[in-house]
DNA sequence: CTAACATTTTTCCAACTGGTCAAAATTTCA
DNA sequence: TGAAATTTTGACCAGTTGGAAAAATGTTAG
């Protein structure tokens, strides 16, 4: 990860106001006092904070949300969560910094030395368990690119181009092998990003059409299913039995 | 458009704090006076508030969003603005059902008596169109989604639904008659939005993953024909000059 | 036990927010 | 033209919001 820590040279949106006194106490009788170890106990109201503002940011976005309500689903007083975050920001920060790592990773396990088709399955399918099992931390990512990503134009810019570039590589070169059809790489990993965090994004969508008939979590097993067709032959009538391509 | 008009019995979300006068003054010297026919001044003002509006509330939602943002964006003084929509909600609740009119459109244009491929190839065409024409529509559509839809739950739950209803019923007669690999006929629509408003909602991540190269507007086209050949073929390679389906 | 430190609570603030209201400015139309 | 109607403005409000300060309450090592 490149994303240097971005100390005063901010995006800073529109809340760049009024003057914050901490800026230039930095490190005071306060906790976060940088550099010391970090107790126990402080990193685990930090988890329980960060928990509960990705409950609240993931819905309502940075600007939504506000730290009143971060405090009272994470169960304490503002001024206490304040105590550990001492900026609101510093809270969405965090988060959307630790996102970006985890969020990546099915992507970066995408093999060169794999076959084709089976890299890009069980990709698929990896995502899909990310949109079912973490979709908040998938809103709150589809919340800051809707918002043009003023937080983290940088990550994306570099950390997250890069791996995308170098992944695609390999993408080409199992189509110059003739293992893959011929078409282009960053279009296909965008086709599988916008597939499988529609089901996370679009959730009540989803839940709607679907109707709230016996579809309670079927509808990932289902999704799987259409996906993995669609990604392998797409929409095409086929002959029963036609065995498919790399399995 | 089922949609009643919900007067009081409306979700109030957050807002419902304050007792508000105009509930009860409704028509006063004001002008929304209901039933008065509308004048040319009134619809053209309303006009350039909703632009305002949506260029707001696409980029952060309703609760990020603030009336004086919009009132500045349209170029008008706060009291102004309300002067012509009372309510911070009302403006929202007239761009959202305006949208999802339009929004549906590209669907309700599938053709049962067309051909499978080139109907499913142009609702392809047209939604990505509507990405890059409307990304703001997209993106407004987007935060409601993001956020539980909830002041379109009852859209989503009967427009909506009955729509994607009846096109899934043409999906699936299509492939009754092989003419159409058989699939499930709602998550191959999801696939559908899910790909195309990908280019609209996350402009952004993909303007930074393609980089600032020459691919100005490029990527549409690029995306079309990759989408294209996704949803007839697949990723599976094929012999050159193989025909494709229903072309 | 107690000084030093960490944590929490109470109180407070200024800017922002959605919205009101009366008066002033402008437009419309007989 | 002038009175009625419409549109715009300026002042104002109460509730919310991000944050500060300091006092009060733990905790813990010596």
């Amino acid at each position: 990860m490149v994303v240097k820590k971005l100390k005063g040279a901010d995006p800073l949106p529109v809340t760049a106001r009024r003057q914050h006194k901490a800026d230039a106490k930095a490190a005071a009788t306060h906790p976060p006092a940088r550099q010391r170890p970090l107790t126990r106990i402080q990193k685990e109201k930090q988890d329980i904070i960060l928990e509960a503002a990705l409950e609240v940011f993931s819905v309502h976005g940075f600007r939504g949300a506000t730290i009143d309500q971060i405090a009272e689903v994470a169960g304490m007083s503002k001024p206490n969560l304040l105590y550990y975050f001492p900026r609101k920001e510093e809270i969405h920060r965090r988060l959307i910094g630790a996102l970006l790592d985890t969020w990546l990773a099915p992507l970066r396990e995408m093999d060169e030395d794999g076959d084709p088709f089976s890299e890009i399955r069980s990709y698929i399918r990896r995502k899909l368990e990310m949109a079912r099992d973490f979709p908040r931390e998938s809103r709150l990512f589809a919340n800051e690119m809707l918002q043009g990503a003023p937080r983290i134009h940088e990550m994306i810019e570099v950390d997250l181009k890069n791996l995308v570039d170098e992944k695609a590589k390999i993408l080409l070169s199992w189509m110059d092998q003739g293992r893959l059809a011929r078409t282009d790489p960053y279009h296909l990993i965008f086709s599988i990003w916008a597939t499988t965090q529609h089901y996370a994004d679009f959730d009540v969508q989803v839940r709607a059409v679907l109707g709230k008939g016996r579809n309670g979590e079927g509808r990932f097993e289902d999704a799987a299913r259409y996906l993995e067709q669609l990604f392998m032959h797409g929409l095409a009538p086929r002959p029963r039995n036609e065995t498919k391509p790399g399995n």
